[in-house]
RNA sequence: GGGGGGGUUCCCGAGCGGUCAAAGGGAACAGACUGUAAAUCUGUCGGCGGACGCCUUCGGAGGUUCGAAUCCUCCCCCCCCCA
């Protein structure tokens, strides 16, 4: 489903239209840019986890779209930039991370970024399918690590070469400082905006990168680079953000009971991943596709044509083309099948999510439903899952359970398995072996 | 360094010696209605036990008291004002 072929819209025209504009320093000059040369440009990201969560989805499309338009994308991850703690958006201060966390952490985002980016480095990670884009030799992506610059700075040199172009009035004027004057700032944070700067201006003066984008909240910091850059190197670059996204109910993107919706398959399994999508509100489905995938602007304006329960049509496009992206086709072809077969009642359930369970525990009679469902973590508490019991919210085999202290028995095995569901949406089997 | 105000259950936020597992709101979860949507209504929402029961929580450590989230002491952290 990967679209290697080079799109008929402009690149900045196709981010406009896909929803990825929110603000640029000089959209005029960067379009002449764009038209003119192969421009080369950058998004960092920060290792505060060992995966990327569906948050940075946006960035990672953005270097997307940007190599599919022939340009050269930069990932940046912060390794350096972690260890001090980006304030923007952030309402207080963040706890700060050990600088071994930060090393793991790099290890799995790099892999991910290149299931998506071309970095023409196939040993970089283990991809069961490989970036989205295909590149040529003039707009391969480079995947560098802001420590390798910044971690041996001298402080005194930096103060002297880089620090005097920065204005205090000016830094606090920021938003991001701004909206922390209250509730507080360490000088420690204070500072990310200097460095994340100090990045672009390297990245100019070593890489020729000429745009830095990111998030809207990024805002700030993106300008600080674009005005040291001119200072240091009399170079006009340039900034580009995203918009920051918040569901049709307001709510911050990717949370969901289990916490964050993540890219690694490990912490949310695609069978996870593709259902938060199915589950996206109505109004948020028109924008999503536009954003998420990569499909062709006329397939998405058919889908957008869909109304009332014709809606849920849309949003399988959604889901396949997102988990496809993110996990591959096949696991998002695995989803999609587990789903049909546990929403509409046809198909293959031998993709529905699973544990064993030994025949043996069976036998006695004094296995307990709410044990299990503790035990296979559908439940945080045995409160939790009698509660569930009691409110009719629990179903065996299909039928709901009447009894709050149901013990399982071999009689409930069909077909090898005992089908477990949680309200209309958890589903889980137990294969007996 | 001085003065003032704070740290409460996932979040916000009441409580200020017993009736407090702790008001209220939000989030979340279940049920009804639906389209695996939204809105609405109902219920639940620390842990363990069938239950009127027990256990663990109100920044940390001690203490006073029959009894503390509430009082005292010390410590840690945050905010504001002054220096």
């Amino acid at each position: 489903m990967s679209d290697r072929s080079r799109p008929a819209l402009s690149f900045l025209a196709e981010m406009q239209w896909r929803g990825f504009y929110q603000q640029c320093t000089d959209p005029e000059a960067l379009g002449d840019l764009l038209a003119r040369e192969t421009v080369t440009a950058y998004t960092g990201f920060d290792p505060t986890a060992d995966s990327l969560h569906i948050g940075s989805l946006l960035p990672i499309l953005g270097l997307v779209h940007l190599q599919r338009h022939g340009h050269r994308p930069i990932a940046i991850a912060g390794g350096a930039t972690a260890l001090v703690g980006d304030p923007s958006g952030k309402t207080e201060l963040r706890q700060l991370l050990s600088a071994e966390q930060i090393e793991t952490n790099l290890a799995g985002i790099r892999a991910q970024l290149a299931r998506f980016v071309d970095f023409g480095e196939p040993g970089l990670a283990d991809l069961d399918h490989g970036p989205v884009v295909a590149a040529g030799p003039g707009n391969r992506g480079i995947l560098l690590n802001n420590a390798d610059w910044l971690r041996n700075q001298n402080y005194i040199e930096f103060l002297r070469d880089i620090g005097r172009h920065f204005s205090v009035n000016q830094m606090l004027a920021r938003d991001s400082v701004k909206a922390r004057l209250e509730v507080g700032l360490s000088f420690i944070e204070f500072n990310y905006m200097i460095l994340q700067a100090y990045d672009f201006y390297i990245l100019n003066r070593d890489h020729g990168c000429k745009l830095q984008m990111g998030g809207n909240d990024q805002w700030g910091n993106i300008c600080s680079g674009v005005d040291l850059c001119r200072r240091l190197n009399q170079q006009e670059v340039f900034g580009l953000t995203f918009p920051l996204l918040a569901t049709a109910a307001g709510e911050k993107m990717g949370k969901t009971a289990a916490g964050a919706v993540w890219i690694s398959p490990q912490r949310t399994s695609p069978y996870e991943f593709y259902q938060y999508w199915v589950n996206v509100d109505d109004r948020d489905v028109s924008r999503f596709l536009r954003l998420y995938t990569l499909l062709e602007p006329a397939k998405i304006e058919a889908l957008e044509k869909l109304e009332g329960a014709d809606v849920r049509q849309a949003k399988r496009e959604l889901a396949g083309a997102v988990t496809s992206l993110v996990h591959g086709p096949q696991e998002a072809e695995k989803a999609a099948k587990a789903a049909a077969a546990l929403f509409t009642g046809s198909g293959d359930e031998s993709t529905v999510p699973s544990s064993e369970l030994a025949a043996a525990r069976l036998a006695g009679g004094d296995l307990l439903l709410v044990d299990v469902l503790v035990e296979v973590a559908l439940c945080q508490s045995k409160g939790e899952a009698r509660r569930l019991v009691r409110q009719g919210g629990v179903k065996l085999n299909g039928e709901i359970v009447a009894e709050e202290l149901r013990a399982l028995t071999a009689a409930d095995v069909q077909a090898g398995r005992i089908r477990l569901q949680l309200g209309k949406k958890r589903h889980h089997h137990l294969l007996v072996g």
